[in-house]
DNA sequence: TTGTACGCGTTATCAT
DNA sequence: ATGATAACGCGTACAA
């Protein structure tokens, strides 16, 4: 920046008044002057530096994105809002990705040290209301996509886990089914996800037999271990006639594992997911699947810029998703 | 830092010397003074700001991979050792998406701004040599995905797409097809990925009339523009008997049409892919692909860590990826 | 309309 | 074994 305002023959501050956009509609720099630092700025091949700026302004002007896995369609949605809005406002998005525990750790702990003025946590399982706190407590805006997760200040996303399942079982018991099996993933000691819960609240109600197969969180990721599983369930004798996967990749993997045993979907055995991914109208046949329809997380991208503006209340606050049960061709 | 210290009894200096951990191996810092230190942090939960590190080491001890868009499966690997990578070598990644020219304009612009030490790019169609130039020159390790990007001490990743597709047309007609259609994408002036050339020279050499139909770039990202463009291919009275898509997205999208047209895949229409996404496996019929197999990336995360180390040569490297015909039951 | 001077929170050099 | 001091590149209050 010396250099610039030396070549153009100005003081760096001029300079700095220039770029931060300040003297937009001011009338504080004369129109020659401008002209000389604009061509100053082109023939050094300036561009200012984040990290001073940052560190003078004690903020960033980024934001991010915090998701386990790359890969998952579900929240390519909300990374395109996000961004969207963050460009509009000037603010730029990155992304962080943290799958064992030990990343999401070192994650965390780069937001810590004000990588970004706020951030967006997706369902990550070993990030815990005490982190939040500390990050709000650092200054750091914070919204979780979290049907637990609760701390002072952050505000959250909550999804219909529970009533998505029961009206999964309501659905397949509706279509005649009986032995319905239920095909989910460990959760920790706190049951954030409730999935499982209405799947059991469900068969309870209509006086079914639960069927449930947990495969560990990890395994979750995996397509090879799902339709593994899937394969073992439709061996068994006593078979079941529908399967509720709680992911559609689960369940376009058991449709996989289904049509490889010689059954037909959904004609031997009926199959749904959950998420109502891109993928699910594209497989065949089409996915019956419970989840979000359309795809709009505006109002919790809303929440996070209210909150870096600062015009937020203290307290927090919830928006709701709404999932649907969108019927296709595989129930 | 300064709390830190006064708190600890000892200097602003003493307690940087114990953080940046040039101590460890150091006789110069007596148990006691530490110990009271780290007490002294814990106690005030303190955490080292980033931007003034950055702005004084000159380095941020990040790195970016950039891509157009989440939900892709191809490069999650990718990403998955260039984390791995990162943090063995006390880096942490950041992923940047931009799919618009403009977002990708933006996200260059931060790149500029040392927002990281390194940056991956994938394939993306705004990115032009002289923006990875004005970025080493900025002092950024580079490395490109990319047939044709070219730069001064940017390393590249080569992919045989022209191989690739000379390959699938070989397969198919090894099969006895003999109407063989394409469907890519159109790429700029510069035809960077070779399918669309190997797919021409092949039939070409074969005898057989070529037959390509190319979405444009941004459909390509839609799985209803392909759905719609395969339904019409095979819905023309000259339909062809195989159809090679330029992507696994594609042509899962390609079987879904044929089979709504009351087509069996392979029998009536053969289909494939390139990529070898999981995805491509546990799709029924499994689908036919070019792709790498096994997905690693390692050679080329190591050319972005030996140039950030700075012991790459000035000149460019160049690491070819192998892509296989993986035949499965889609052809 | 422009320039001077200071500080943001670190690390690094040097002195003690 | 520890501390004083000077940058790193920028933004802004204040003076001119």
């Amino acid at each position: 920046m010396v250099d610039v305002a030396k070549l153009a023959g100005v003081s760096q501050t001029t300079v700095s008044f220039i770029l931060s956009g300040r003297s937009a509609g001011d009338d504080r720099i004369s129109g020659d002057t401008r002209a000389r630092v604009m061509e100053a700025i082109a023939q050094l091949n300036y561009v200012p530096n984040q990290a001073a700026r940052s560190l003078r302004k004690q903020r960033t002007e980024r934001i991010a994105l915090f998701i386990d896995r790359l890969g998952a369609p579900y929240f390519e949605s909300l990374a395109q809002s996000l961004q969207t809005a963050a460009e509009q406002r000037g603010y730029s998005l990155i992304l962080l990705v943290g799958k064992s525990e030990a990343q999401q750790r070192r994650v965390l702990q780069t937001l810590q040290q004000g990588l970004v003025d706020g951030a967006f946590f997706t369902s990550l399982r070993n990030v815990h209301n005490a982190d939040l706190s500390d990050l709000t407590r650092a200054g750091v805006a914070v919204v979780a996509y979290s049907n637990i997760l609760a701390a002072e200040g952050v505000d959250c996303v909550h999804y219909p886990g529970l009533e998505g399942a029961q009206n999964a079982v309501d659905h397949l018991v509706r279509k005649g089914h009986r032995e319905i099996a239920f095909v989910g993933f460990e959760h920790s000691v706190d049951d954030q996800d409730m999935r499982l819960q209405g799947y059991l609240e469900a068969m309870h109600r209509h006086g079914l037999k639960p069927d449930t197969t947990l495969v560990l969180f990890e395994d979750w990721l995996s397509r090879e271990r799902i339709y593994e599983t899937a394969l073992a369930i439709l061996k068994r004798p006593d078979q079941p006639s529908g399967i509720i996967s709680a992911s559609d990749f689960g369940a376009i993997c058991t449709i996989a594992a289904a049509q490889d045993l010689g059954l037909r979907v959904p004609q031997d055995v009926a199959v749904m997911g959950f998420g109502n991914i891109p993928e699910s109208r594209f497989v065949r046949p089409s996915l019956t699947t419970v989840g979000p329809d359309p795809l709009d997380f505006t109002p919790a991208v809303d929440m996070l810029f209210s909150r870096l503006s600062g015009n937020a209340p203290a307290q927090s606050r919830t928006w709701r998703m709404e999932w649907k049960l969108i019927e296709r061709n595989s129930t």
